[in-house]
DNA sequence: GGATTTTTTCTTTTT
DNA sequence: GAAAAAATCC
């Protein structure tokens, strides 16, 4: 047809996919075939050609960041399109939804979004409250249970549960559904749980809601579980037109109850899809995309297919043995010297990782060598105690019966509100059947005139601050005057108003003062919000999903809207500006759908990648998960991969060992090129966990799985210990003595590092006695010590090392950790 | 009631 | 080895 639309840079099916007409259309996009390109086309299509209002066009995405990415490449493509499109993360889209239509479904309009956190102490308080004991159903184990119920939409009278405390469970089920209800709060799962039983329930609002979005684009359709199936489809019942977009190979999030049926048979739902398959693949070099199917076409639950590129060959594949991770991180320090060398960006090079734990050995090597990085995930800035604290005032002023909220904050800072005083209002709200918020305004009123007691100041807290934040409460008058306080001044009102500033200043640590800097950070984010809200034109669609013709009369003031975009997004939003020039260091969830020229993939071993949990039986599901996680890992690298793996690696503390990947072991040996001395490739074949070994060359059977006996990565305990920065010189070959409680040892690794020279002994492992390690003294200075600095101010004892002159590491907070020689210290 | 010290648990992966 | 939970001290 014509179009206004330039399609001369698509190829032929991307082409077909972005001219689709009317009906369902399922798309398979392999890694680096040009998914989002496909998506933003089409939407562009739809707007430029068809005349589609951007705001009855619906995309979901399951992250922030790429429904950003989503709206910023549209804009580039239709300047101006963006700004109505509705597009979110399936989440926000359903809060949004639901707070526009929350008078009809009787929530309330500032309902509270409670995250995991949040959602644990909840259960935590039932569970205290039925007096069940915590051991025995571990809050965590509820929360799974009932998260993973909303994801099949059950609710607690018809999710299957099976044994001896089958019924204890769902009565914690049932009772915090009630709770949440009472505290105005929705968790994750119903977000979407509720909206789905809302449109199905209520045909009225389906047909206007489904009426409105006249097409519907999802993308990572197989990343989707049964309740955001049911909100497609429900969402697509009228106009049907709804384009899936995804690829059964990348679908990594089973364990949240995704499942890749919804687009393996999406057929069987919508017999009528057409179907295009996008393979080729634009991202990689031919031997890194040979590697990645080398490790996915061992699924045998798979649509098969394979990706082709015209990309050149590439260099090989490198797989590197280390003898440990800090050799693995050493690795990482050298690729990203290498990249400075060849004047490349560092922000070229990523690195990614199993599970979270592995990215502080790394943090420490790059810190060590000034080489600028940033990590994504992890301990989140949103996770801060001091963050939380000022968030949960917020949510309290938004919200007065957010209960979590209110316990958190109740007596932070300690204002003479205790363990005894809370537990009592508690079972008054036990008794009565009402909320925490209620029960403390009858305390409070109890006494004499509410400033009698702790509790009267608080309630009369609470309420002042709401007094004063009217404006931020409901939606902003049309006429815009901002007479009234805004976010961020009001944060700092509640900073100053509740003591918390007072009591931080008070405190004046390296520590407290890290806390203030925080503090102010936030507050400056919510500047941010408010200015980025304030500036646009209140957008019809962004952020109450209104429609021209309907506007939102009950539109969510700005602090709920704040707070929402805050519990949504597990990182504040990148500072705008330049984006820095750093390594990234994430783990392999986190890097789906990016790409990078250099990735280096740490940790290839058996237990840890595959990964093997200590309670989970490992089935071939497990497995086959795994695999397309290796399968994502290696597919975001353009040019060049380097895996590598550790012989040894401390976990929990102690020391494991560990046996090169099956993953390394299966992929084609002419397109890869090993290094680090004595890795042998094993013949292929199905040994179960825990039973493979590679020989070292060394001593005999090698000895060491994680956690022996077929044990699981994280079990047992060595006896072995890193001496505090003792490494051997020289890698002698001389077995060690005997009396250990446990295996053999490998040999201290040597290491080549691709420059043809050879280094000796890196890092050996001093095996110690059995007697426990003394605690370590250096000059009157020993761990977990406070000490005070001039200039660097009190911080904390990370660890002593000796030597002359006596050195101590400190743990400054906001400074971060130091070698400071032993003097220039004293005791704080 | 509140602060400090000791003990325990924890680790997949995230909206 | 860190963070949370629990126990102990003031």
């Amino acid at each position: 047809m014509e179009t206004r639309l330039d399609l001369t840079s698509l190829n032929e099916p991307q082409v077909e996919a972005v001219l689709h007409g009317p009906g369902p259309l399922v798309v398979f996009a392999g890694a680096g075939s040009g998914k989002t390109r496909v998506i933003v086309h089409r939407i562009a299509h739809l707007v430029l050609d068809h005349g589609v209002p951007a705001w009855r066009i619906l995309a979901v995405t399951f992250t922030n960041r790429a429904a950003g990415e989503m709206k910023e490449r549209l804009d580039r493509l239709v300047p101006g399109a963006a700004r109505d499109l509705a597009v979110g993360t399936f989440h926000s889209t359903c809060a949004r939804l639901l707070r526009r239509h929350s008078k009809e479904l009787g929530l309330s309009r500032d309902f509270a979004i409670y995250d995991d956190g949040d959602q644990k102490a909840m259960i935590s308080r039932v569970l205290k409250d039925l007096s069940l004991d915590e051991k025995r159903i571990p809050p965590k184990m509820v929360a799974a249970i009932i998260n993973q119920a909303k994801n099949e939409m059950q609710g607690p009278e018809d999710v299957p549960l099976t044994g001896l405390d089958a019924e204890r469970i769902r009565e914690v089920f049932r009772e915090y559904e009630k709770r949440m209800g009472k505290a105005n709060a929705l968790d994750f799962g119903d977000l979407i749980y509720q909206m789905v039983r809302a449109l199905e329930a209520n045909e009225a609002l389906r047909m206007q809601l489904a009426g409105r979005f006249a097409h519907l684009l999802v993308d990572e359709f197989q990343d989707t579980n049964h309740a955001q199936f049911r909100l497609v489809r429900a969402l697509a019942s009228v106009h049907r037109n709804l384009v899936v977009v995804g690829d059964d190979d990348q679908s990594i999030y089973r364990w949240r109850g995704a499942d890749r049926r919804n687009i393996l048979d999406f057929r069987r739902y919508f017999p009528d899809a057409q179907i295009v398959k996008l393979e080729q693949n634009y991202r990689s070099t031919k031997r890194i995309l040979r590697v990645a199917h080398a490790v996915i076409e061992k699924n045998v639950d798979r649509e098969p297919k394979q990706l082709w590129t015209d990309n050149p060959d590439g260099a090989k594949i490198k797989v590197l043995r280390c003898g440990s991770e800090r050799d693995e991180a050493e690795i990482v320090v050298r690729a990203a010297r290498e990249l400075s060398s060849e004047r490349k960006p560092l922000r070229s090079l990523a690195v990614f990782y199993r599970i979270h734990a592995q990215s502080r050995v790394l943090e420490e090597a790059l810190r060590a060598a000034r080489i600028a990085y940033r990590v994504v995930g992890g301990v989140r800035f949103y996770d801060r105690a001091e963050v939380k604290d000022l968030l949960a005032y917020l949510r309290l002023v938004a919200n007065p019966e957010d209960d979590v909220s209110f316990l958190r904050v109740v007596n932070v800072p300690a204002r003479g509100i205790g363990k005894t005083t809370v537990d009592r209002l508690l079972d008054d709200a036990a008794t009565r059947g009402t909320g925490v918020w209620e029960a403390a305004k009858r305390a409070a009123h109890g006494q004499q005139g509410k400033s009698g007691s702790a509790m009267g100041r608080f309630v009369e807290l609470v309420e002042t601050l709401r007094a004063k934040a009217p404006a931020l409460l409901s939606a902003a008058p049309a006429e815009g005057a901002r007479e009234a306080m805004g976010l961020a001044d009001f944060a700092r009102l509640v900073l100053t108003e509740s003591g918390y500033e007072k009591a931080l200043k008070d405190e004046n640590t390296a520590e407290s003062d890290a806390r203030l800097e925080n503090l102010a950070s936030l507050v400056g984010s919510m500047q941010e919000f408010e200015d980025s809200e304030g500036d646009d034109r209140p957008s019809v669609t962004s952020p109450s999903l209104g429609t021209p013709d309907d506007p939102p009369a009950i539109a969510p003031g700005l602090l709920t809207r704040y707070l929402e975009t805050v519990t949504l997004q597990s990182e504040p939003e990148e500072a705008s500006g330049a984006e820095k020039d750093q390594v990234t260091l994430m783990t392999v969830h986190a890097a789906k759908g990016l790409e990078f020229p250099r990735v280096i993939v740490v940790g290839l071993e058996e237990q840890l990648f595959p990964f093997r949990g200590v309670s989970d039986g490992e089935g071939p599901e497990e497995l086959e998960e795994e695999r397309r996680l290796a399968y994502v890992a290696f597919t975001r690298a353009e040019q060049s991969l380097t895996l590598t793996w550790a012989t040894s690696r401390y976990v929990f503390g102690n020391l494991r060992l560990g046996t090169i990947s099956r993953f390394l072991d299966e992929l084609p040996v002419q397109d890869i090129e090993q290094r680090g001395e004595g890795t042998s490739v094993r013949p292929h074949g199905d040994a179960p966990y825990g039973q493979r070994s590679v020989g070292w060359g060394g001593y005999g059977s090698g000895g060491g799985n994680y956690g022996s006996g077929g044990g699981n990565y994280g079990s047992g305990g060595g006896n072995y210990r890193s001496g505090s920065g003792q490494y051997l010189s020289g890698g002698s070959g001389h077995p060690p003595p005997s009396g250990y409680d446990k295996g053999s040892l490998p040999r201290e690794g040597s290491l080549e590092y691709g420059d043809g020279f050879e280094r000796r002994s890196l890092r050996g492992v001093t095996p110690v006695r059995h007697e426990p390690p003394k605690e370590k003294e250096v000059a009157g200075f020993k761990k977990g010590m406070k000490v005070r600095h001039v200039r660097y101010g009190v911080g904390k004892v990370h660890s002593v090392e000796g030597g002359t002159p006596p050195t101590v590491t400190v743990d400054f907070p906001g400074h971060g950790t130091k070698q400071i020689v032993a003097k220039y210290l004293e005791p704080a």
